[in-house]
DNA sequence: CTGAAAGCGCTTACAG
DNA sequence: CTGAAAGCGCTTACAG
C-alpha cells in the first residue's frame, strides 16, 4: 500500500481498496448500484487515507460551483450578525459563499452585482446593498440575483426587513399617551426598508386629525443625521415625538435633544430601530423595534437558493421584529 | 462564426479567432510568446465573445484554488469593516474570500479552522476569533493559518491590534489630571488584544505609589459586564477613573455610574476603546482609542498571504490606533 | 454489481 | 511564434 506524499485523490483510494476509480467514486456519492460491502471498505480507506474530494474537479465536471456570492460593504449598513445567517443557511444547502466587499454609488455596486451573476463563478448572488434594479437585466444565462433591500419592485427581494408595519402600533401607542407633534427622521431612500418605514409614518400620522407631523428627514442611517435634525428644530418644537429609522439615528436625535437641553423623555420622546446592543446602555435606554437579523440573513439566503433551485420562495413563519419600549418613550405603552 | 448559446470556453474563442486553443490560453496569461498582433486579436474576440476563463478548471490545472478562507462568527466581536479590509487585500492579491461562519467553544472554532486548513479547498486560513494554538498543528500539507487575535505566541498574529501602548498614554493623562484610583474591565483572556491591555494597565497603575487599582474585572466585550462591575463596587469608590477594554463596556460603564446616581466625568471618568460610532453621540461622548478595523483586516490578510507565498511578513508603517479625548474624561489631556 | 472510458476547460512543457 | 497533446481529478453514461 503506497502512501502518496501529497494529498490522496480518489485513483489512490481505489488501488488502496482494490477497486476501480468508479466504484470509489459511485461509492462516495452513493449514487451507483455499489454492493454495501464494497461501499463500506472503500469508506473506511477514504477516512484512513484522510481523503478529501477535489472540489475544483468536480465543480468542473458537473458545471456547478456550488458556490454563491454575497456583496456587502464596509459600512454598518450591513451587520455580520446578517452575514453569518446568510452563510450558514447557504451552507445547510450545501453552498459555500464568496464575500465581496464593494464601495460607491448604486450603480458602481449593481454592475459589480451583474459582474458576480454572469461571471460563471457563482451560482446565485446575494446583495446586502440596493442596487439599481435597471442594471439587473437577467436575459441570458446570469445567475439569480436576490436583494435584501432593494430599490423597487421589479427585482427580487426578501421584503422582510422592508417591513414596517410595527411603527403603525408604536405611533398608535404614543398618541394614545398623548403625544401629538411627530418628527421622522429617515433613511436613505434607495433601502427599501428606509421608504417602508417613512411610508408607515406618514400614514399613521396622517390618521388623526389633532396629530401634527413636522416631516420627515430624510437622513444617512448615521447618529449625525439625527443630531442634525434635531439641531435644526424650532425651540418650541417640544413636546415632540421623533420616529428615527434606526438606532444610530435615535442616538443622534438623544445627543441633539442633550445638547439643546432638552430633556428624554420629558420634552422629547425617541424611538429607533433594529435592537442594537447599545440601546439597552444608554441613558435613558432606547425603545426601538428589534430585528432578528441572523434569521433575516438566513432567510434572504434561502430565498437565493429556491431562486437558483427553481422552486417557489420559501414562506417564512414567524415574525422577524418585535417592538421593545424603553426608557426613551415614557411611559407609553400599547 | 458560431455562436454557442452557453458561455464560451477557450476552444470557442481559438475558432472564431482562428488560431489554437492554446494560443489563446498564453493570449490571455500573457506568459507565452504570442506576436502583439495575434495576442490583440485574440483579446478583441475574447472580449466580443464575453469570454471568461472557468476558474474551476484553472484551478484544477493549477492546483492552486486562488482561494482564501475567513472565520467570523455572528458575534459583535468581528467588525464588518475588518472583514471588508481583509476581503478587499484579498482581492488586490487574486484571491477570493469564503466566509465560514462559526459558533462555539475555541476548541469546536480551532476544530473548523483545523479542517479549512487541511481541506484543501482554499490556500490559507484567516481566523478573526481566537482558536486554540494547540490543536493547530501544521505538519502536513496544511494551509497556513493567521490569526487576527491569538491565544498566545506560538502561532502567527498579527499582533497590530493585540498592541495596547497608547494605554499607557491615557493613565499618563488620567494621573497627571489628578487621577489617583483606577478600575480595569476587560476583555476574554482569549484574546490577545483582552490580555495586552489588562497587561498596560497594570504596569501603568502600579507605577506610581500613590496610584491606587480596585482591580482587573474580566468582562465579556458585552456594555452588561461594564454596567456589572459599577454596580459592584463600594459606594465610596468615586472619584475613579475606569478603563474599559472596548466601547461596548465602557457604555455599560456610563450606564452603571448613572444607575448609581455617579456624574460621569464628575464623579467617574471613562475610557472606551475601538471608536465605536455611538461613542461620539452618547453623553458625555466617550473618550476611546480608535482602532482602524478595515486597515487591521487589510494587513491581517497581507499578513496571511505572504505566509502563502513564504515571503516573509510585510511591516506596516503607519500606527492602527489614535486615542480621541472627548467628555467622558473631564478635562484630562496629554 | 463493477470497471473502462470519455470529457469537463484549462495550463504548460514540447515540437516544429 | 504557434499548435498538438497531456493531464489536473472528478462524474456518469455505458458495457459487461
Amino acid at each position: 500500500m503506497s502512501v502518496s506524499a501529497s494529498r490522496p485523490n480518489s485513483h489512490d483510494v481505489a488501488r488502496a481498496a482494490g477497486v476501480s476509480q468508479s466504484t470509489v467514486s459511485y461509492a462516495l456519492s452513493g449514487k451507483g448500484t455499489i454492493a454495501p460491502r464494497t461501499r463500506e471498505r472503500v469508506l473506511a480507506v477514504a477516512a484512513e487515507l484522510g481523503y478529501r474530494p477535489n472540489l475544483a474537479a468536480r465543480s468542473m465536471r458537473t458545471r456547478r460551483s456550488g458556490r454563491v456570492a454575497v456583496v456587502t460593504s464596509t459600512a454598518a449598513e450591513v451587520r455580520m450578525s446578517m452575514l453569518s445567517g446568510a452563510a450558514e443557511a447557504a451552507v445547510e444547502a450545501g453552498y459555500a459563499v464568496d464575500t465581496h466587499s464593494v464601495s460607491g454609488a448604486a450603480q458602481d455596486r449593481t454592475d459589480r452585482v451583474v459582474e458576480l451573476a454572469r461571471s460563471g463563478q457563482v451560482e446565485g448572488v446575494l446583495t446586502f446593498l440596493p442596487v439599481v434594479p435597471d442594471g439587473l437585466t437577467t436575459d441570458d444565462g446570469a445567475a439569480p440575483v436576490v436583494a435584501v433591500t432593494a430599490l423597487d419592485e421589479r427585482m427580487r427581494s426578501t421584503g422582510e426587513l422592508a417591513d414596517a408595519s410595527l411603527l403603525a402600533d408604536v405611533i398608535a401607542a404614543l398618541v394614545d399617551a398623548r403625544h401629538r407633534r411627530f418628527l421622522h427622521v429617515g433613511g436613505p431612500a434607495d433601502f427599501a426598508s428606509a421608504r417602508a418605514r417613512r411610508d408607515v409614518y406618514v400614514a399613521e400620522t396622517g390618521r388623526h386629525d389633532d396629530v401634527e407631523s413636522l416631516g420627515e428627514i430624510v437622513g444617512t442611517w448615521s447618529p449625525e443625521s439625527g443630531r442634525e435634525a434635531i439641531l435644526a428644530l424650532p425651540d418650541d418644537a417640544p413636546p415632540l415625538a421623533v420616529i428615527a429609522a434606526n438606532d444610530h439615528i435615535a442616538l443622534g436625535v438623544m445627543r441633539g435633544a442633550s445638547e439643546r437641553g432638552w430633556q428624554v423623555p420629558g420634552d422629547v420622546v425617541v424611538t429607533g430601530w433594529d435592537g442594537a446592543t447599545f440601546g439597552a446602555y444608554t441613558t435613558p435606554a432606547l425603545t426601538t423595534i428589534t430585528v432578528d437579523f441572523r434569521e433575516a440573513g438566513a432567510r434572504a439566503m434561502r430565498r437565493l437558493i429556491a431562486a437558483i433551485r427553481d422552486e417557489p420562495a420559501p414562506t417564512p413563519a414567524a415574525p422577524l421584529q418585535q417592538i421593545l419600549w424603553r426608557e426613551s418613550t415614557g411611559p407609553a405603552r400599547s
